[in-house]
DNA sequence: TATTGTCGTCGAACCGGTTCGATACATTGC
DNA sequence: GCAATGTATCGAACCGGTTCGACGACAATA
């Protein structure tokens, strides 16, 4: 009734067990009369190796590479998928699979279960935060990963990450260029979220280099917290004419409601967000884009990891990507 | 230098294996001072058990269930994470793990390793065609699955799916209601594709039941098919007042084209399309959205899964729901 | 003709755990 | 005082494969 085994194989075609897995692997040579009888066996058994101890037995490895996911936006963007894509795309061509691992939340219990089972070689983490529990905990355990992003101490870590000191001087470069002075950056108020700790830093830091002073807007993840936040600005900090916005959620609101006060993009007010193609599609507002190169930054990661599993030295380990400016049309 | 086995474990506590694995798996009462020495060493080694080894000889599932994803859209929307929120829910809360296989095909070879590999103890399917070759390795090879759709040969299978004569009816009892009798429907021209398929009979089919004739305009998956589409469809048809677009994507761009072209929405133009909050948020159009409750169906296949995998009867294994028709307000 | 090599196969050990049956010893019931 | 019961532990078999060493048959080489 069970599902039959080498054994059963072997019994019906009248060989030895070994002689089966040898037809199998083509590690030793094999008659062709006595391939043909163990297949003949196979087929009539319906047999299927079990790949759990295959694994076991040849201590191989399982090709997988987990790519961890904590679905913390109530909407996902393009932009997930893109890193998705990038990602994938290297793993697959490599001969590895690409396991998605979407967690509701970022806790490491259930990543240290995945760790230890040899479902997966690796792991790459994208939402990294200063101080990442995921993080220390795959350190410790010595498992291979990589990092979309950064933490507080990045000794020996590999990683991939935005240049955001790059990507502020560049909007400040092009926003003074088209003489904005008051500038805003709508950021998210989240001190442990590596991202958003370094951006609002280096806002700080290009404001100090511009002479300009800053103008802070908290604002969620959301298209409605866009919204508000564009609305608390401009009630807030009527002199503003130009603004950064954090994340491409809540571009698609700050959009929104410079629309409904009737200010137009880019002549009354400039506004930089993420790469968010479905502002395009939906309107002729053309904002300016800083691409972060999502799909460049999640193909590095997936390339550092299988290097890492393959042990082949990696020459820049912590990568920085520069991100491209692309300005609006008209 | 390699990974300490439970054999490493019981050597330096002075125990057998067996007390060892007892203690761990608290099967067998095990002494405290005993559990003390292990524990000790356990510690000591850093000792780490060997999931593949453990799920060989207890024979027992992985506790994973693979929700399959082809990435067809080149745009990911909110209604594929509405999918992926309402089964990972499900499957978290009842201690399974949730898995996205993210494939860029539907082709069945990767499907088929993962079947055998362990990795997962059954599959979810989306995107499902008529004569689809993933349900049927699935089938042949005696995995565990459910899908959400249909195929053209339903015996035996567990899914879910989308009433969509409901969700015609109702969509065309609105509609006439409010007067149209030149409704139009932009479909997807590919007879493979089981939503499709079904959708263009039933459009049919509810056009003769309400004595009106068939307004067709075929219309591909992204932004600018719905822009091309519906300019189509205006200038060959111009008499059409309302029209139900397919999928949520090329939705966005129809509304862009009415847009265009000036037409508001719903005054001059009725348009049904699926749930697509990105529309909303932008802009204060508000089309009739039929609203085929993903995140209930995904959260119901998987169910569905987790009772076929714990052997508990389905009473209603091939469960339709019908979509909510949510009128734009104002 | 004796030696060496290759081919095809087998048996046994092993991978790292779990689990069953046996056993030694302490405790309890009558 | 002796059988019955319970506690704590051990040894061996097993899960379903892989892989190493050996061995017979036969061909090639010296």
């Amino acid at each position: 009734m069970k599902r039959p085994t080498i054994a059963d194989v072997a019994k019906k075609a009248g060989v030895s067990r070994s002689t089966v897995s040898y037809a199998l692997s083509n590690k030793r040579p094999i008659s062709a009369e006595t391939r043909e009888r163990i297949q003949q066996a196979i087929d009539e058994l319906g047999y299927r190796p079990n790949a759990t101890a295959k694994r076991l037995a040849s201590r191989e490895r399982s090709r997988n590479i987990g790519f961890v996911l904590p679905l913390v936006a109530p909407e996902m963007t393009g932009l997930e998928l893109k890193f998705i894509a990038g990602a994938s795309r290297v793993i697959n061509q490599a001969d590895y699979t690409f396991i998605l691992l979407a967690q509701s939340d970022r806790s490491p219990e259930k990543l240290q279960e995945f760790a230890h089972s040899g479902l997966v070689d690796g792991f790459i983490l994208m939402e990294i935060e200063m101080h990442d529990a995921r993080v220390e905990m795959l350190r410790r355990e010595g498992v291979p990963f990589v990092i979309i992003g950064r933490t507080a101490d990045n000794t020996d870590l590999t990683y991939v990450d935005v240049d955001i000191t790059q990507a502020m001087a560049d909007s400040f470069q092009y926003l003074s260029t088209q003489g904005h002075t008051a500038i805003a950056y709508l950021y998210r108020e989240d001190e442990e979220y590596g991202f958003s700790n370094r951006a609002l830093r280096e806002y700080q830091a290009v404001c100090d280099q511009f002479g300009i002073s800053p103008i802070l807007q908290p604002c969620n993840l959301s298209a409605q917290a866009g919204v508000t936040a564009m609305n608390q600005l401009l009630d807030n900090h009527p002199q503003t004419t130009a603004a950064i916005v954090w994340s491409d959620i809540p571009a698609v609101g700050a959009v929104r409601a410079l629309e409904a006060r009737g200010l137009a993009i880019p002549s009354d007010f400039a506004l930089i967000c993420q790469e968010h193609s479905i502002i395009s599609n939906l309107t002729s507002i053309v904002p300016a884009i800083l691409d972060i190169r999502a799909d460049e930054m999640a193909a590095q990661a997936a390339q550092f990891m299988i290097d890492l599993l393959e042990g082949q030295p990696i020459s820049n380990p912590q990568l920085l990507f520069p991100p491209k400016l692309i300005l609006g049309e008209e």
